[in-house]
This record gives C-alpha cells, sequence and structure tokens, in this order.
DNA sequence: TGCGATCCGGACCCTGGGTCCGTATCGTGA
DNA sequence: TCACGATACGGACCCAGGGTCCGGATCGCA
C-alpha cells in the first residue's frame, strides 16, 4: 500500500487554503473576482502549495463544493426519510431536489463558480453523476414515465447555479418562494392528476 | 439624427470576421481553443479592427449568435403556424422549444461559448429576455399551470447548451431520440392527464 | 541529533483578452 | 481630380491571472 501519510504541515496549509478559499468565495460579488493569488494570501501560504494541494483552480473549487456537500449526499444515500433510501419516490424525489436547491441557495457564489469554471461543465463533475442515476433510478420507479434519463437531467437543470442566482439575485424571489415553485414544478412531472389542487 | 454611414472597409471587415469566427467555432474541438487572434488572423485583420467591431469577446459571440437565431426569432414572432402566434399554446409551446433544441444542436459550438464566455450568464442576456416572456406569456394560457414565470426558466433550462452537447456529445444521444424525450418532457408538464398514450 | 523525504514560497513564465496610436484609407466638397 | 478631415486599420504593447520551478526550510524517523 503506496499510502504515505501526509505530513502534518501539509494538511494544516490544506485546512488553511480551504478555510481562507471558503470565507473569500463567500464575501465576493462574483466568483471570479477571488483570485488563486488572493486564497493563497488570504490563507498566508504561497501558490506553490495552493497548487500542490489541490493541482488547478477547479481542483480547489470541487474540493470546497464537496466538502460542503457532503452531508447532504450521505443524508440522501444512508439517511433517515424523507430524503434517506427508504423513502417512496413521490416523497423522496422532491424532497432530494428541494435539499439540492436549498443548499444552492446556501452556497451561490461558490456553485456558480463550480459550474462556470472555464472549460469544466457541470456534468462531468463526478457528484453530478451521483446525483443523476439517484434521481433517475427514482424516476424509473414512477408509473408512465418515460426517458428516466432526460427527465433526470432536466429536472436538474431546474437547480442550475446561474439560474438559482438569477432568481435570487435580480428578480429577487424569495428563498421559500422558489422552494414552492421548484415543488410545484416537480410535481407537474411527477404526477400528473394531482398538479391542480386548490 | 446622429447615425453616420459606416465606411464600406468597415462593413467588409465586419462581414469577414463574422464569417471567420463561424467557421472557427463551428470546426473547434471546445469554444475556448479559438481565440480573439486566430479569429483576426482568419478574418485577416487586425486585433484592433476585431475588437472595434465587436466590444469585446462576447459581443463578436453575441453578434454570431443573434444572427444565427434570427431567422426562428422571426417565425416565432411573426411567423405561420405552428411557430407562429395563432397556434393555441399546447401545440406552440412544444414547437417553440422543439425549434429552440434543434437550434443548439445546429450550433452546439456557438451556443456554448455563449452561454460559459466568462462572467455572463446566459440570464443577462437580452434574447434569453425575449423567449422567457414569449414562453411565459404562453404558459399563462395553460389552465391549472401556476408559477409561469418559474416554469418558463425551467423548461429552457432542459435545452440549455451544455446540457445539449453533453448529450448529444459525451452520451451520444441521436438529434431525433432527443427531441423526442424534450417533448415529452414538455407534454407532461404541459397536460397531465395526457402523458401516458401508448 | 542526523539525514533523506517532503513540503514551502514566491519569483517566474506564458497565454490570451484588451488597448493605443502612428499610418493608411475613405469619401466628400470644391 | 485633388485635398483634407474623419474614420478605420493593424499589430506592437500591456497586464492580469493561472500555473510552474527550484533553492531552501521542515518534518519525522531512527
Amino acid at each position: 500500500m503506496p499510502e504515505r501519510k501526509p505530513r502534518k504541515d501539509a494538511v494544516r496549509n490544506r485546512m488553511a487554503v480551504l478555510a481562507a478559499a471558503d470565507t473569500l468565495f463567500a464575501r465576493c460579488e462574483s466568483p471570479e473576482d477571488v483570485t488563486m493569488a488572493d486564497v493563497a494570501a488570504a490563507a498566508g501560504v504561497g501558490k506553490g502549495t495552493l497548487f500542490r494541494a489541490f493541482g488547478d483552480r477547479t481542483g480547489l473549487i470541487r474540493a470546497l463544493y464537496e466538502a460542503r456537500l457532503e452531508p447532504i449526499m450521505d443524508a440522501v444515500e444512508t439517511g433517515p426519510p424523507p430524503l434517506g433510501p427508504p423513502t417512496p419516490p413521490l416523497q423522496r424525489i422532491p424532497a432530494l431536489l428541494d435539499a439540492f436547491l436549498c443548499f444552492k441557495l446556501d452556497n451561490r457564489r461558490l456553485a456558480l463558480a463550480l459550474e462556470e469554471t472555464g472549460s469544466a461543465s457541470p456534468y462531468q463533475a463526478e457528484h453530478y453523476e451521483r446525483w443523476h442515476s439517484l434521481l433517475q433510478a427514482m424516476l424509473e420507479q414512477i408509473p408512465g414515465l418515460t426517458d428516466s434519463d432526460f427527465t433526470a437531467h432536466a429536472l436538474l437543470a431546474a437547480t442550475r447555479a446561474d439560474l438559482v442566482e438569477h432568481l435570487a439575485g435580480q428578480a429577487c424571489v424569495p428563498r421559500e418562494r422558489m422552494r414552492a415553485q421548484l415543488a410545484s414544478f416537480i410535481t407537474r412531472v411527477l404526477d400528473p392528476r394531482s398538479s391542480q389542487k386548490g
């Protein structure tokens, strides 16, 4: 097993960078005005260290994103209802997408940064694949629904970071309203016959 | 009226740049490996000329995109059915989104370039607003559908350039299949009661 | 405490968008 | 047709910002 234990200063620096990047992305106006050099400076670390630890900008952002997302993924994959596996699809799908939306609302800048980071389309991020296949599997259990693959993509597209940012930022749609709208949209897609409740 | 007539060489160069950029974007693997310098060179023009004519990279891409899109917008806003105004919403909405999807399939690289061009989220492009408000107006005529604003965004999100690229490129979904999937998805959203036809 | 392995840091490189300005071209009025 | 102001041309130039490199500092094991 070639797993060498990393040096203590290395992990300390890694944490420092992560923390610094986190606050910088949270404070900034747009993700692209937080520079790698900024992050390094804020973490009290050299650029070399930063790039050695994360490879490149995308690597850093991904690491941040995934660290934030992990609790939710856990709740979804092994947690209790309504997010966890035992929940029936008709409740679980909305719960899952609502959680995803809330995550993006709570981490707008970060999610934006990830989705717009140059060449990397969100569709080749490995976590997207997880959400998609999970969602697809659940959609397959919905009677009368074909094209679960495309449907999963389409539903996830409704929670894209820049759309969320546009609605929450420019259009000033309040959080609860947005959640309600998404929920109502999903209901329409999932269960055609009950979408017109009063 | 301060509308001075532009010089002949200026308009000639503008055309040349547009044409060169068009072919370059069509040929390239990813939009970001066609450089402004490349475009200028291919057009047989200096960089200065290019930037004077289009302002910046986004300006150039927008100009290209809108030139390509114009026929479709015309067909939608003043043309005959099934795209034009007289068509009832239940037919017109799918037709409209299908046309949009086909456009993105036919101009994948260009659409990608526009949507990922640095800071400019697709939601602040002026043509997005046109599609959105048109779609929203039509959705408002669908009985039982609330949240036409959000729904319009969600439907448009299903035709995002990078999703289309992902499906057509990585996943190799054939054109007709994708159109069918989108149509079926829209049907589900629009008319719950008829989505399970055999 | 000694010594190799590992990591640090910031000077450095390079790409690519965007600017500047001396020169060439246009087109209009005479 | 010529002259001259207005306009456009082009490519050298600038600069930010991502990514690299390597001499020196640290670590941690024996």
